[in-house]
DNA sequence: TTGTAGGCGTTATCAG
DNA sequence: CTGATAACGCCTACAA
């Protein structure tokens, strides 16, 4: 096209306010440029920080982000069905939750490229937290620290995802093995991912007859009633009770909580480029799971155990 | 249709897994069962209990929910542009953000319904939560409580919304006013919505000559800093200093913060439903603002001033 | 009641 | 390289 004309015309278009219908454009091309993200609700921290990590991956990539949200059990067959349709979205990232088995095989039929994030399946690409590596990283410390009684805070788990995750207790238990050290009956526990949840744990921890001098705590929410609840109780922390906890929120560094970092909005825009690589065609996506790494952050919760209380008046 | 022939045909769609395409029907229909919300980042606890909200509201309806986001201020020309295109949606929800000008009259001439949710603009309707009445209601809590040095500390204004606000302000000084209070220099001050902000204000405010006995923070994030730091230096609260938040975040329950409590979720939800409202044409989109109150929650953050400190060893 | 012929706005294809 | 034309899949309206 002529320059000269192709410049009048546009700016005729800009003149009359013309501007392409994206429906009929999605309908002509068969492309919706949208992409689907199923996230249990809304409210968990880990999934915002997630969903973060998606919207920035994306923010340059003219891509729309439809979001659905699964809050009852009873939604997600339906909406599994809706959001993995090929002709309503040309890529969908499924967060934390396990995708049932017809879905998947719909899925593999119709070629709609899908990755999970936060959540496996043998079948389909996706991205998690080495949560494992963590917890054993957790326990690391704790044991250089001079530790021996270690006690494992688990978070339950999650009742919209089937799958049940015992990754962190592995890794604890593996790494506690390492070490050559027990695990006595009641030293883990697996809470609600509340603080409440997470006080009344450390509670019954110290109970117990031969309590442990360090925990390990699957969240950093569960870890914060922990600190208050032990503190109320007149155990110092870290010299009775050494704390490390998951994630790192902001809050976290503010209570000087030691902890261990999950880049969260990493695995988002890990997933999401992923996703994007194989809209444009650049990567083809793998059935495989990639594991981002967890860094321990040392701060003031944890120290060497056993010296003994001096005894308060 | 005949009832027989009508479930043969069901059966027979059933069986070839027929699914209309949603594309080519928003297409034919000009409706495209989609509403866009258009948010700032997604960071803010408040935005994410809004849209929490917006999908509880929209979840037994059938549309489904674009989300945009505006992280940084030069997106938000852009993103209005696109969000508001009537070709796009069938609603637009607008949260936290005042939309420009020029986007308002477009958006009247297109008759595409908008509400407003946590923003204002005097030619749209919009939700809003009364945070001059929430302000005053704290001022007046401790008035009651017989103090009469009460400070504010206020949070920034929104970098991403022009318009400033200064509605607790407002309700402060014109509480502070009716209770025949002084407002000295340095009693009010605006920090960001952080708790190491709030931290630092609230040194500021105790290290004035004449510092406050009670502070009303536009946060519960701010207040947590605030609480903690007062308690760093041996400032002990409530006994020497009266503390009100803002919002009845969870962990306020928990650290005993007296707070003035924001539905943020039903502000989400009441512009979801105003929305809804006028899509099914139920009910008309009136330009004017829905103030939702907020209640005072008493906890253990709040006393009567003056107590001499009985000193420390 | 059933069948059929446009039309929605864009893109892609295929002659000219 | 330009310009006309047939899809795209569903919906509505009208005719049989």
């Amino acid at each position: 096209v002529a320059p000269q004309t192709r410049a009048r015309v546009l700016a005729a278009a800009e003149r009359l306010g013309y501007r392409p219908n994206p429906v009929a454009r999605a309908f002509a091309r068969r492309r919706t440029h949208t992409i689907e993200v199923v996230v249990p609700l809304l409210s968990a921290y880990v999934y915002v920080e997630i969903l973060r990590g998606i919207e920035q991956a994306l923010s340059d990539s003219n891509y729309t982000l439809v979001i659905r949200t699964i809050e009852h059990a009873a939604d997600r067959a339906r909406t599994f069905e809706v959001c993995c349709d090929p002709d309503r979205a040309d890529g969908v990232l499924i967060v934390g939750l396990r995708p049932p088995d017809a879905v998947v095989q719909r899925l593999g039929r119709s070629r709609l490229p899908v990755v999970l994030v936060e959540s496996e399946h043998p079948d389909l690409p996706s991205v998690v937290l080495d949560y494992e590596a963590a917890a054993a990283a957790a326990v690391r410390h704790c044991v250089a620290l001079g530790h021996q009684r270690i006690g494992l805070i688990d978070r339950d788990d999650d009742p919209l995802n089937p799958t049940p995750d015992s990754r962190r207790r592995d890794g604890y238990r593996s790494e506690m093995q390492a070490a050559g050290l027990d695990v006595p009956n009641g030293y883990e526990c697996t809470t609600p991912m509340t603080p409440q949840a997470g006080a009344e744990a450390v509670v019954d921890l110290l109970a117990l007859s031969d309590p442990p001098t360090a925990v390990i705590v699957a969240s950093d929410v569960q870890a914060i009633g922990a600190l208050e609840a032990a503190r109320r109780r007149g155990v110092r922390v870290p010299e009775d009770l050494s704390v490390v906890g998951n994630h790192d929120i902001e809050l976290a560094e503010y209570l000087g909580l030691t902890t261990v970092r999950a880049p969260i909005r990493e695995l988002g825009r890990r997933g999401a480029e992923l996703l994007l690589g194989a809209l444009d065609g650049s990567t083809a996506l793998e059935p495989r799971a990639i594991r981002l790494p967890m860094q321990l952050v040392v701060r003031t919760t944890c120290s060497p155990p056993g010296q003994p209380s001096p005894g308060r008046s």
